[in-house]
DNA sequence: ACTTTTGTAGAGTGATTAGTCAATCATGAT
DNA sequence: ATCATGATTGACTAATCACTCTACAAAAGT
């Protein structure tokens, strides 16, 4: 056995998005991890906890592959360009935890997080596009429009290509395309 | 009383979007809407026949309101924008029956429909973007994919739109300018 | 060695819930 | 008036579920 509670979240994660958060009892995700039903509680005081944690641990995940190392050589769009192509691929090579994350921000349990959690705390990208309209680059509009805008492109076409099921190259092909059609929506 | 039927459908959406689905016992709808328990399972046999009885209401609900009066006269680009109006203010004056349908295909009850009523009934947009390709307007994409950019597009503005509270005319200004937005990253 | 802390187990519990049922009530047809 | 049909009720039930509790085991600290 790796490590317990590892295994609870990896559980928890799959029954949650086959049966949603009601169709799953706690011994059921007990079992599924291996573990007694107490031991799940132990790591986590509620189920409600679970589930918060679960959320928060997957949104740190996507973060961590968000990170753009200081590159000041790239342009602008290229820049942005990197941080899209990684969000997307990690929605389309991490299907469970994308379908997580939808039904949990679309659920009353959003509510539970910390005002803070919620907060977007990649504000790299929301620097960036601030800068496109400076620079005059990218249209004048609040900036919490273009965000909400280029999210939605992204479960669009995460959706989009999860469903069809295409070949790598055909993928690659569609993530660049995708983020062209996304600058052509948001550049001057 | 104006009718049960509809009186728990009333109901079920408020608590629904309030509490979700596993937050909200069929007692507690049955309360809500003024009448007994046995009276709730009079009209639906179970809490998910409720469930989606009342998904395909409102989704009827829905595409009633982006029906296009068949008008020759009109560009392809002007039947367009009417389409996505209507379908933008109706979820921008419809923000519980929105919410509710994106906490629905969120969840495993999606699962629940048959397929053919999952599938888009209203054609009638598929057909004016095949048009729209035939005709060099926009761009040659897998139908599907447009298809599911245009909603997600969709989704986006009218989320940002219900989170920011606006005057009705800043309302309007972003309805029609998110159309433009929309229709630069699908045509030519 | 011994004490403390932490992890693990799984039977048990009280509360809750979806769904049932037998009994009334309303309506209208004959 | 009588009957039939369907609407409505709310107490009831069988099952389920989140969570507790006690006991024990394994480390870890001293």
């Amino acid at each position: 056995m790796i490590d317990k509670q590892t295994e609870i979240l990896r559980a928890a994660l799959k029954l949650f998005v086959e049966n949603g958060f009601h169709g799953t009892p706690t011994s059921l995700i007990a079992k599924e991890a291996g573990v007694a039903n107490g031991t799940l509680f132990h790591y986590f005081s509620t189920k409600e906890e679970l589930i918060v944690s679960l959320y928060v641990a997957i949104k740190k995940n996507l973060s961590a592959c968000m990170v753009l190392e200081e590159d000041s050589f790239s342009s602008l769009k290229e820049q942005m360009k990197y941080i899209y192509v990684s969000a997307l691929k990690w929605g389309i090579d991490n299907t469970t935890e994308f379908r997580f994350i939808q039904q949990f921000i679309s659920s009353p349990y959003l509510l539970k997080l910390a005002p803070e959690e919620i907060q977007q705390k990649n504000t790299r990208i929301l620097q960036l596009f601030q800068q496109g309209i400076d620079e005059k680059i990218i249209k004048k509009l609040p900036i919490d429009l273009i965000n909400t805008l280029v999210n939605s492109h992204l479960f669009g076409v995460s959706q989009y290509v999860n469903q069809c099921q295409l070949a790598a190259s055909e993928r690659d092909n569609i993530i660049s395309y995708s983020f062209e059609l996304m600058w052509e929506m948001i550049a001057l």
